[in-house]
DNA sequence: GATGAATGAGGCTTCATTCAT
DNA sequence: CATGAATGAAGCCTCATTCAT
């Protein structure tokens, strides 16, 4: 993303060849997604991305480091862009989880890498080095991202005076839970649920939960 | 063969037999909820339940019919059970919404059966038809029963008068969300909530969420 | 089928347990001529007998005791008929040459038994101790059969000074062939071969073939 | 890819995987005809062919594909050969017999694809496909030529008016006979028989069973 | 760098054989 | 004797990984 704009003065085969792992870990996250890790077949991974079986292993040691990249890469740009948008804010702590939620919904939900949490929680307990680096680098960012929500709404009176700490993964479930959703029991049909109407449901539960008086 | 009623007069062997597919597919169990379908070995299987691999096949034809088993069989009992308990309730609509929660807990959450969201969610893709079962024989149960909790507390007056229809998702979401958990990030020491707290705290944003008035 | 008048004073489970080995065998038969040895599990065998698995090592004590059963039992009571037959037999050599093609066919060919010929050909080098004791026992003695014949038929004018020996494996080939052809490309139906017309062509192009004159 | 009508300049692995199906399917027609389908392992097949277990798997889907990969390529263009050299053919009947019979034995019988007959009554019963394709594409064009030498012989008075269609698996029988044989019961030394005098005894036999007059 | 043929360990499944009842 | 549950060796097949070109 950053410096796109030199990409244009290299030649087409130089760019192609940079731009090469981010196509294959796209590819990736798309197949693990759809069929877990141990289903997914690397040749399905490097034929989706256009090259060959063994080009992938110029880029990747292994299946395991492959997966660990689409994990790694993954939500970190959304979360830190979530970070800034959540500085940047002034207004009423409710439209502040408003904001939150809807651009946890716009920049990773409704993305591809919103098949990232169904994928950790699928394999957590196989790659446990992968989970503690997800907790950690992921999970915490996002608990301190609603934890100064919430605190700033108790501190300023506008919410009540709520346990915090267990508040937050109460308050994050729901958009997870949404997440994991839209790439498993949504292929039913009739499991599936319009992001809209769900999202204003979310706030309208949580922020009258929360909120001290009148919801604004 | 003889007196078939009374199962203390039935051979040894026979009384194994009929205990085998029950055992099978605890084993099953929590081996597909701790490493997923594609990654559990039937060896492995078969070994946890004592039995040698062969002895597998006498009575599931194949490692998916042993899946769709464990799938089918494991939730819907706990599910009566909760259901049987709702309809015998009788006091404030706030409490049923506990007495719901607590009971999905402590009949499910916290049994090994409490793995069993994690392997649906993770496999849906892989065995739409496991979905499309899972989505109307336990989903449809479940979103009934917590309609009918938001509708009673609705028509009470006890509740706000929401949209209750996208309201049930969302209500469902955080005890899936810990089912879900527990089987996969808990395993980060760090990332372990208790289930006490957990609950309370839901409790108390959900209710303040939906209740007209005072939460009782 | 000697001495088979006595069964009747038996009681029906004693007499059972004497049948027992020959149902087996008739059961094995089948399923061996139909699917070959590899192919056939001796569940099936037992099934089609009607006695369990465990039962058929009461008799055998392998798959291949069986099979050697199946094969060694198989024609020789065909064969002594066949023989006597012979013996018995006063007429012209042309007349012997049909009576004995004829009694080949029905004494065998048309006969269960008469797939054994399909299954040691496929098998014999599967099976060298069984291609031994078949080509002893059965082949030299159909052979010896076919040798009398044309001797006779050349010792008395009626048929050419032909070299007698390469002859006899010519002259038996069509009969084994129709009976090999008959368990195997018959399931085709367009391939169906009608025995009448065969066994009288059969007839009409070796006697011919053999005569010095006239074919009587 | 380059120049690719010209084999010399194609890379090494190239024409390696071009030669590799052929050399796959004759190390299976050598083992299929030894030990029958069911008893022959593919790792086998792969041993004789020089590669491993896995290769067979780039070049053949399935054991059944591989089987049937056999048996549709074995007989045909020793077949097609068959056909041109009657086609070419000027002189008596009974010579044509004695070139088409000659011409079977050498292309077919004496090489490692006679032992397909054996292979195919063997297998037909498992193999009903298989046994259709043979049937229409093998048997029906050597009936074919059978016939036509026989009816060339009756028009031209040479051999007697015989029944044309009963009488040619009559004549064909000894030649297929002679092919199984050769891979089955030949493995018993008292068993074998020499190629030479059965074909002259089954000339001898034939042609004196069909012509009209003197044989020539 | 890129390819794709080759490898072989490993999992699912079958089935001959055993043995407690 | 008869049963049929249990076993485990063995075969088919897949796929992550390697390596010659």
């Amino acid at each position: 993303m950053p410096a796109s704009t030199n990409a244009v003065s290299l030649p087409a085969h130089r760019r192609r060849k940079e731009a090469r792992p981010a196509e294959l870990t796209a590819a990736a996250l798309d197949l693990f997604v759809e069929k877990g890790y141990a289903a997914t077949r690397l040749e399905d991974v490097a034929a989706a991305a256009g090259v060959s079986k063994g080009t992938l292993y110029l880029y990747f040691e292994s299946k395991e480091a492959l997966f660990k990249a689409v994990v790694r890469e993954g939500l970190l740009p959304a979360l830190a862009e979530g970070e800034k948008r959540v500085a940047e804010f002034s207004g009423s702590s409710a439209d502040l989880l408003r904001e939150v939620g809807w651009g946890m919904w716009q920049l990773i939900g409704a993305q591809r890498i919103g098949g990232i949490p169904k994928l950790i929680f699928a394999e957590a307990r196989n790659f446990p080095e992968i989970a503690r680096f997800y907790h950690e680098e992921v999970i915490l960012r996002g608990i301190a991202l609603i934890r100064s929500v919430i605190e700033r709404g108790v501190a300023s009176g506008e919410f009540r005076p709520v346990a915090i700490e267990p508040m937050i993964p109460i308050v994050l479930a729901p958009l997870l839970m949404r997440m994991i959703w839209r790439h498993s029991l949504d292929i039913c049909e009739a499991a599936r649920i319009p992001d809209e109407s769900y999202l204003n449901g979310y706030f309208d539960l949580v922020l009258h939960g929360l909120c001290a008086g009148e919801v604004q």
